[in-house]
DNA sequence: AACTATTAATAATA
DNA sequence: TTATTATTAATAGTT
């Protein structure tokens, strides 16, 4: 849409790509924003500006940990009906990542929307539950050794 | 657009929510890429249908691993000009953790477009490269006692 | 899946 | 950046 049909490929000047970044990432979020209101469906969209700032809409409010959680999960499933074994030893090797993964996702949360930066706020709820994260470390270090197991590849 | 102007919010019937949901898609997929290619950006969309298909488009070929990293590395850095050593405490911690979702990652983007599944050479390519993944655990075995540290949160 | 009347997004411009 | 608007593109309702 627009005043000429404007081909798909990349924009020559840096300028032009920011001015159409600009524009197109407003209609994307709020194309991924709707698609989750009306279809009641879990969206996770993440873009990166020209200058590299960063973007991101999570739908449904699950956050992107959960999002993501369904990603890896799903399609193993649905692939163990033809090739169960190979997937389960794989999902074995994966299991303590995803584990942390999500643990660490969940703190990661709190930065969801990396514009909100300036909110002081914002910043100050995060390093709050940064210090907690940091004493359960500290507490744990005791009997870490008995948990190491399977963390290769 | 369309022959009314439809309100954001929860379509009633899963029917609508599934041919709205299938309509859309097609939209949002295709402005995901239009923006990466005109903008040369980095862009990760996933989305789960209202019967839980997922959808994955990760822009630029650069993986989803890729784009991941960079969200979680990037928020880290722009607050280090402010809050610089709790935030270098933190990324210590999560360091190790993300070596290795980097390394299952590069794995999980061979699944990259879930709805490719009935691919038969997708499949083997992508069994020939778990088997290679099962080796190298294997292999290392000896010697994982020292890697263990830092392993909680 | 296809069709089209409409609405919505946006390219060029200021 | 924000605003305008001529155009093109997406899609809601329908078949």
């Amino acid at each position: 849409m627009g005043r000429r049909k404007l081909k798909i490929q990349r924009l020559e000047t840096m300028k032009a790509r920011q001015a159409t970044y600009s524009k197109r990432k407003t209609g994307i979020v709020k194309k991924a924003k709707e698609i989750s209101v009306l279809c009641e469906v879990d969206v996770a969209l993440l873009m990166f500006s020209p200058t590299d700032k960063p973007t991101l809409f999570v739908g449904q409010e699950k956050g992107l940990s959960a999002v993501l959680e369904r990603l890896s999960k799903l399609p193993f499933e649905e692939r163990e009906e033809r090739r169960g074994y190979t997937m389960q030893l794989y999902e074995e090797q994966l299991g303590e990542l995803r584990e942390r993964l999500a643990e660490k996702s969940k703190i990661l949360r709190d930065w969801k929307d990396p514009n909100n930066v300036e909110d002081l706020a914002q910043l100050n709820l995060m390093e709050e539950h940064l210090m907690a994260s940091l004493g359960g470390i500290r507490k744990k270090k005791g009997n870490e050794e008995q948990q190491c197991m399977m963390q290769e590849t």
